[in-house]
DNA sequence: AGCCTTTCTTAAGGTACATTAAGATTTAAA
DNA sequence: TTTAAATCTTAATGTACCTTAAGAAAGGCT
């Protein structure tokens, strides 16, 4: 399967395609290799892409005024990798996206994207459900962090994120929960 | 203004409606009035409306294993008060919905809306600007929460939401910050 | 007004997690 | 194959925030 045949097997799972918008979308989308560690976003880019991961693994993260890393979000093949604030509000970007393995993403301008719902309607619809579950599970991390333990976070993470807790390295998944290397791994030693 | 002048008015603001659109929106809608501490939706109950606040304060909160309340969002007038991830989902609600104040509310069975998206376009694009939005600040929260202290957030919160902060009891802000009441009131004690 | 309920404050003692610093282990590059 | 770079662990010490408990203040009802 060419990365284009991944996206639209993508689409199809929540949405119905005819083969001529099929064509019609596969125009809009253009294609980006990335190496292990290269940088896709900036800090203080505008991030006026929507981006598809066909192959590979990316985080988001975020550096605070203290020079820490805040990861906001891992995503593998089959997921979509943005700075969504940003996209949504047009501010330059706060956070980076990186490859931590070498990655294909296929992306659409927004300005196409929005040409596009109007072309295919279907695919309007596609990104409210997107940005309905993105909501979901961003709001279930907020619940988790506010209402559980680092170390209850950890065992949910285990769980959920197998695949990409095998992916990525130890002190990154503790960025993710929020909490430092060192008691990550104080907590994996006690189970 | 009646209630349902307000909520088109609202729609207004972000999209474009004939006349006749909104005879056909303001039909959708049923009214909800609700007095001080009314619970609008009980944990269990399946949230399967869209909830517009016309009048008045209301909070949706989540109850944790050890009783204690974390307050997900507050609303007033002109906002949108719901649980999204059981609407979302179709999940019996883990949350609970309560009016703060005697508060009027407009509401939509997610049937009714999935209706309109169909009959009225333009209501399914104000409802994917609405996710985005949600999205956006929800996303913000998370990274305040990772990312700054008690303290720093509080500050944030006073200058974000001044006039939230002056319609509830301050021990429902700390609910919302995700810290004890005890901890707020030595917080404001030192500036 | 007076009483009861709700909300806010203070303070002592406790815990989850951070910081610092060092060394051990694994991975990658030459 | 050696060396450097990246990642993970251990342990001592520190701090932001919690828990418990009590009382003070403010608000609402008869």
């Amino acid at each position: 399967m060419t990365p284009i045949d991944i996206l639209i097997a993508h689409f199809k799972k929540s949405i119905i395609l005819t083969d001529d918008e099929v064509e019609v979308v596969s125009e809009y989308f253009t294609l980006v290799k990335l190496k292990k560690k290269e940088i896709l976003l900036f800090v203080g880019d505008h991030s006026s892409h929507m981006r598809f991961i066909s192959e590979g693994c990316l985080r988001s993260y975020y550096v605070d005024g203290d020079a820490k890393e805040h990861i906001i979000q891992f995503g593998i093949e089959d997921w979509w990798i943005n700075n969504l604030y940003s996209y949504l509000t047009n501010t330059p970007s706060k956070q980076f996206i990186q490859a931590i393995e070498s990655s294909v993403v296929l992306q659409i301008h927004k300005d196409k994207l929005n040409e596009l719902f109007n072309s295919v309607p279907a695919i309007e619809r596609f990104f409210r459900f997107k940005f309905e579950k993105a909501y979901v599970s961003l709001q279930e991390r907020t619940i988790n962090t506010m209402s559980k333990t680092a170390e209850e976070r950890y065992i949910e993470f285990r769980t959920k994120y197998r695949d990409i807790e095998q992916r990525v390295p130890q002190y990154m998944v503790a960025s993710y929960l929020g909490i430092t290397p060192e008691f990550l791994s104080s907590l994996r030693k006690n189970h």
